[in-house]
DNA sequence: CCTGATCTTTACGTTCACGTCAGCTTCGAC
DNA sequence: GTCGAAGCTGACGTGAACGTAAAGATCAGG
């Protein structure tokens, strides 16, 4: 995906060619209408970029931001406030890393960074086995079953073997 | 949980005193309201007993399954309407086995009976291990990221232990 | 039998997560 | 520069999943 060599000028590492909201839709597809709303609600961070006209510019990196979201949603089941508390300590983790990149922080101050990223990381963390092992639970209770009947089918097979009256099942 | 030896007439395995529409709410931790609702849907096959009164009486076995309603709707994160038809479907397997548990039923009608079964579990066990699948990968990306963190930690640790300088964290 | 708590139906209100329409501006391609 | 497609900002509409209030009937205990 992405085709590489577009742009005429010679600028290396592609431009990344600028997106419209409505490429970022169906690129994550959705609608241009959530992005807008997501964007209101502060789950986007709304587009800081807006050259001269109105419009929207994203980046392909927004492009997967906006699926994670969606994905967060889909799998946690949580409001979209609540995810926007979650993602805000994620970015609050990126902004850590940021930090983390210059050597000039204190030694004391890196540990307490660090130890922030630990905790926000731990509560989600939290919030995803909880559910996964729900879903585990409930997946291996299916499969019980699954096996019961499959079970019944082979008895019922193993009758039909032994009194060959009604054979010829289709 | 629940008492055992309450009644006071002598009734054998305890004849499960009749709850009212608030009981099975506090039991299943809802409310009355969402459980007429489920029952207006036809998630909870509308009380067929009204006895005198038009007062709704439950017993203890709808409150599980008035749990294990929720406890779908959560984890699959389906509307109430595609829950309806999976609850549905696992009701006609419930039929099925009694009408399994008769010996005189041909043995082709009863293959169809457990293959249809088999197809309605089959379509749940698909659902359910997508997103049980889902949220693993999530839960294997967060734990790797922190393991990244807790490497970050463990690396500052050994520098201070190499430059005696800034030691005395607090 | 009285009374307060609980239940009944009916119906309107509410929150979430968008959809949709209106009126206007901007983009891009010819 | 013209013109249709796409974007912009309100603002109102909508379906799902209940909450809540009203007006009356019923139940349980003293």
């Amino acid at each position: 995906m992405s085709a590489p060599g577009e742009g005429g000028s010679g600028v290396v590492s592609a431009p990344e060619a600028p997106l419209r909201i409505g490429d970022v839709a169906k690129l994550a597809g959705t609608t241009p209408r959530t992005i807008r709303y997501y964007e209101e609600l502060g789950l986007l961070a709304g587009a800081p970029e807006r050259p001269s006209g109105g419009h929207r510019l994203y980046t392909q990196a927004e492009v997967e931001r906006l699926r994670e979201v969606i994905r967060l949603k889909e799998l946690l089941g949580v409001t979209l406030d609540e995810l926007k508390d979650l993602l805000t300590a994620e970015e609050a983790r990126a902004a850590v890393r940021v930090q983390l990149r210059r050597e000039d922080v204190h030694p004391e101050r890196r540990r307490e960074l660090l130890n922030e990223a630990l905790g926000h990381l731990d509560r989600q963390l939290e919030l995803v086995e909880h559910r996964a092992s729900e879903l585990s639970k409930l997946r291996r209770e299916l499969t019980n079953t699954r096996e019961t009947v499959l079970g019944r089918l082979d008895e019922l097979a193993s009758y039909s073997e032994m009194s060959p009256a009604s054979q010829r099942p289709e």
